[in-house]
DNA sequence: GCGGCATGTAAAGCAACATTGACATTCGGC
DNA sequence: GCCGAATGTCAATGTTGCTTTACATGCCGC
């Protein structure tokens, strides 16, 4: 599960303190997701799509899905 | 975390096992997520909306927000 | 009435998500 | 050179998602 997080928060010049003060979670689960660590919950994700203004799709995307 | 899920189930008139099957996930799972007692992970909502053919948005949505 | 199917729910356990606190590194300003 | 801000990561802990096994219910066909 790839993710834009990085790019849309820097578009914004935010700290990952910054994003995770948004999104009412810790610096380190903004830091986890970016990585790649591990994937947001649902509600997170939603939180995430509702602060960007943008669909889950847009800026998740399914690295096992989509052939080619 | 609302979601169309035992709807979209009734529409193609498949069983809970059913649905279970074609997500790769127990049967319990599939009904716990329909009688709202937890929410699935992202990736598992991926796999819903991709074996429904429909954006995650269409399926879920998040009561804590939109106001009215 | 009995058997089979669909559904709801519970307990117990493991894996994944998320937390706090802490430490290390890098970079820019002073 | 030092300080502070930003980032990466680790350990320990708590919560949530998902599992298997199991049992109870309702419904329908026979």
């Amino acid at each position: 599960m790839n993710n834009r997080l990085r790019v849309l928060r820097a578009e914004r010049a935010w700290s990952q303190q910054d994003l995770a003060d948004r999104l009412e979670v810790s610096r380190q689960s903004v830091n986890a997701i970016e990585t790649g660590r591990y994937d947001p919950s649902l509600p997170l994700a939603f939180k995430i799509a509702d602060l960007f203004e943008l669909a889950i799709e847009d800026i998740f995307t399914n690295p096992a899905k989509e052939p080619e």
